[in-house]
DNA sequence: GTCATCATGTAAGCCGTTACATGATTGC
DNA sequence: GCAATCATGTAACGGCTTACATGATGAC
């Protein structure tokens, strides 16, 4: 889930494991406040996969530099080259390696965009937060996928009345989760309108239509 | 998480590990879908801190029957032995260890339901379902330390304009999500009306009235 | 000169999962 | 006799967190 979001992330640009952070947070809601104690294991992994490389921060001119001129002050070369250190991109800073996504990277990163990951409310939202990057058939695969899962949930969850040692705290609990998964299925309802509305505008004998009106359950 | 779940369960009554399952799918939404894995080593851990006890399960009544006569078939011996170990109760079917809770683990329930766990959605909602074990004033703090996280949370979450490089697909996500924690918040405001409502009932010094209305919530 | 921020990393632990191993009971 | 259900457990791994260690830069 976080290789995904990472990769997705380095799709826009290259980027460093503190700033992939800030990133996370302001644009994908949904995994905010992940620890530096994951990126930086995930780069190292994904790095190691070849699914990303590091490059030279900043514009990397390393090259083509004179040589300190020996200047009999030992500090004071040292001063010199700590300043060309940080003052050209090489390396800013303290190291600061930046990533770029790979093409193996971007391979990697349709197949878990979508194929068979693991899937709760998250891995789909990080998913549909990418999903730019699918063909219209597969936004619509992916929100009807979910949609089927979210039905079926909804079917296996207790019903507030069906257990006579519930008492009102433990029904209001229940009911609150059945109310919310049906206010997913409703966002999906839209958001498979939308994209079907945006598709028709190349239509497809119209067929497919499978399913069914709303809200299959209208609480109790 | 998981042992208050079980302390939880338990507190109704005795139970072993497998119909302990069950109950976690019938009752308490939340938590549907623990493993095996999960429940067995929880109540070994449960049992070695002295929470849980584990008691022979059925009526347990081993005692003062006479003993095999011997009739020179071995196998019917062994065969009389058998039946009469999984006709009473004292090891139904396969061992079949049931546990009951100990006053340390009522305590420890206890603490559980209203200490500084995590508090994720599921934490409260756990809560929440066993909330007729603290008393009204426990209650309505707990209802308002949620409150007050949502909130935070929600003036936390990127807004969907903040950042140019989302689009729509980025957006959606994150709307999504802060109407479902403005929903949740608006849930707790309900709540904590309904608990506030049935306080205000019984004025307040012929306090330990502990137990509940019944539905604290009228659906939506 | 010290504090906030930027920056990278390691180690330990939590809380769960899946997969495996075992075996008895009931019903067809 | 075979499958489904009841029942208990272990082992390995997954994915994330917290806490720790380290160090540079800029601002006050």
């Amino acid at each position: 889930m976080l290789d995904l979001a990472i990769l997705g992330l380095l799709e826009q640009g290259d980027l460093h494991g503190y700033e992939l952070r800030k990133r996370l947070r302001q644009q994908v809601g949904l995994i905010a406040n992940v620890s530096f104690g994951s990126i930086y294991p995930a780069l190292a992994r994904l790095e190691a996969a070849g699914a990303v490389e590091s490059v030279e921060s900043g514009q990397a001119a390393t090259t083509n530099l004179p040589p300190v001129p020996p200047t009999g002050s030992l500090s004071g070369e040292r001063a010199v080259l700590r300043s060309r250190r940080y003052a050209l991109g090489s390396r800013g800073r303290r190291s600061r390696k930046a990533y770029r996504i790979t093409s193996l990277g971007h391979q990697l990163f349709l197949e878990l965009l979508s194929g068979n990951g693991r899937d709760d409310a998250r891995s789909f939202g990080l998913r549909w937060a990418f999903a730019r990057h699918l063909t219209p058939a597969a936004r619509l695969a992916l929100l009807e996928r979910r949609r089927a899962q979210l039905l079926q949930r909804l079917s296996e969850m207790p019903l507030p009345g069906g257990d006579e040692r519930m008492d009102g705290y433990a029904r209001s609990v229940l009911e609150h989760a059945a109310a919310g998964v049906e206010s997913d299925i409703r966002w999906l309802d839209r958001l498979i309108e939308a994209e079907r509305g945006t598709h028709r505008a190349s239509p497809r004998h119209r067929v497919t239509r499978r399913q069914a009106p709303s809200t299959a359950r209208s609480s109790s």
